[in-house]
DNA sequence: GATGAATGAGGCTTCATTCAT
DNA sequence: CATGAATGAAGCCTCATTCAT
């Protein structure tokens, strides 16, 4: 199938979001790797922000799609939760995902002052919601353990899993001494786990 | 002490970067903030990169200051690892530390291409080294269990915090349903305690 | 047939490089006479030492031409170098030809540290390789006296030439107390042939 | 002798000019090169315009110094004449002259727009009417042919010897392919001789 | 005399966006 | 739908010049 204009300029968009950052992705240069004219973009899309709210609400919603997926092989509500946190994680190794465009332009963090972001900000509850679900699941079969605010749990994989993709991700960029090795999302993942878990000795 | 228009201009810059990031922090909003000419800036700095630059190192280094005075106060390899974490959640919590402007333009995310970082990454190496040192100490001393893979356990430990300190700044501007209350900090450090921790199972 | 944006933008800076010098030739300056908005000349050339690059380009080529047309009126050597040097004296006395600018602008001198030229020296080249042709077809079928070097001899036509129309620009602009008759141009010539001509004795 | 810094800023404006000519030579450069504070040029000088006029009335007034000199060696008006030409030739080969400063920045073309020239011109026609006396003497005396016309023969070596100097310069940039050997300036003094001398074969 | 901080105008250039074709 | 010329605001930076010390 031949690919359009329109959707080429979002491919094209995604890729340069993630390798250049908001700032530094320019219409001439999405022009150019996407081969169009210049304004086409406009024409398509309207606003640079409005492309890029696209873009983002666009990688969200796949990733949201793949956490749908994930849950239908998770055993229980511990399993539903690890099944999420490795989506993310490989979301973040899977580079047509749009994942580093996640990772460098924070909706938060990159759009220019006073941009209406409601619409990302919907999606991006969706993925929280749907994380608490999970956690709540797990604790009500017993899978995670009782005691555990859900919120709190939910701060805490959250930050943990993206601040190892972002770790990973400048680790990648050649940035500072540190290798990483391919045990680290499992180490990641474990650690998560033993987070999670109800207390092992009660089942020695 | 008055301060002179010098270091008022990195103390105006190290908040903008923090606060707009480093696209949208511009000559003009910087002279203004700092009641000074534009061309003061460049005066003084050369340019907004190097200028930027500056700012990143004198922050890095005001951290490094700090992780250094808190490995005083530890008994042992283990607590000064978890005192090294605990510097940089509470310069996350801290506006002057400029640790907004870290977290925001990573020297690996903000310049722009080609720009020459080495001195940042200098100072990043000897953040790191001295986490390994740590860590090593904490094996060394039996304080930190002996399986650990020190380079493995640091990139765990960055990420961890690291990625905490950022899910609270963007749950701070109010971004997902998620409340980040006092108990988060404590939670990730008790969770990096007892990933370092040797097995408490010999204890009991 | 009207003239385009971007030739008008050309002719516009042909002619202000020749007033105004390279330095003062302003993109503000270029917009205005031109009656299109700054941005324009950017889009079209990129960036002023580019534009500068291409008029020096187009009035060298323009040169060329003239002088290649020059030589088929040439009964010999000789003349064909006396055309030649009409050809140059008569630019420096037709406003259109841009001739100015390569005089106030010479290649050599005016464009910042650093530039690339080699293109302007490619076209440079050719106009010297020309003359020296020239020169030996002259030595050749007589018209030119054998025992001129014609290397040395070039050199000095193109710089009795040359230096010709710079004394003439300057008086023109009011600055000597000499004036430059008509007499002025047809004495050059006398002086080139008497220069280049075998001894005249012999005729006698 | 110790040169005072107010002399310094001089020879080093004088060296600058004629190496970048009057737009890339800044304040800040010359105070760098004469290590001095940049404020002190102006402290002395005033205006760059104003200091570029007094390099120039420097190197002119110092040029016809030289002239004067040379015209005690002459026989003859010829002689003075062409004297008055080795002294310019001689300059153009004399890097503390500034003679280089002389061609590149033209009175005439270097300045900008509306600036006051007058006391230039002034010594450049002190040095225009002291060639015409030159000239006068030998008519007078007969070492120059009768038949010409004192007003064309100044413009005529004016502009034979400034465009030899210029076009010297211009080829010891590596500009053309042409090579100015060491026969360039007796050749274009042997030029100017046979173009004032009277004819020679009345004396054979 | 000497310093160098400070000013602010102006230069080149980039860029999102519009619009005629 | 598609092009790319055109706009003009804004950004970074340079520079001559001023001024307090």
């Amino acid at each position: 199938m031949v690919m359009g204009n329109k959707e080429r300029i979002l491919e094209t968009a995604k890729r340069l979001f993630g390798e250049l950052g908001y700032a530094e992705t320019t219409y001439k240069r999405i022009a150019q790797d996407a081969g169009i004219a210049d304004g086409l973009i406009a024409h398509h899309y309207g606003s640079k922000e409005n492309l890029f709210q696209l873009v983002e609400i666009t990688i969200l919603t796949d990733l949201l799609r793949k956490i749908d997926e994930s849950r239908y092989y998770a055993s229980d509500g511990l399993n539903s939760v690890l099944n999420f946190a490795k989506c993310i994680l490989k979301a973040s190794t899977t580079p047509e995902s749009g994942f580093l465009t996640l990772l460098r332009c924070s909706p938060f963090l990159a759009n220019t002052a006073g941009a209406d972001n409601s619409e990302i900000l919907a999606v991006c509850s969706r993925v929280v919601e749907k994380m608490l679900e999970c956690i709540k699941a797990g604790i009500e079969d017993g899978s995670i353990r009782a005691d555990l605010e859900p919120n709190l749990a939910a701060s805490v994989i959250f930050s943990t899993v993206f601040g190892s993709t972002r770790a990973r991700l400048l680790a990648s960029e050649n940035i500072l001494g540190l290798n990483f090795s391919d045990d680290f999302y499992p180490e990641i993942l474990s650690i998560l786990a033993r987070y999670l878990e109800p207390l092992q000795s009660t089942k020695a």
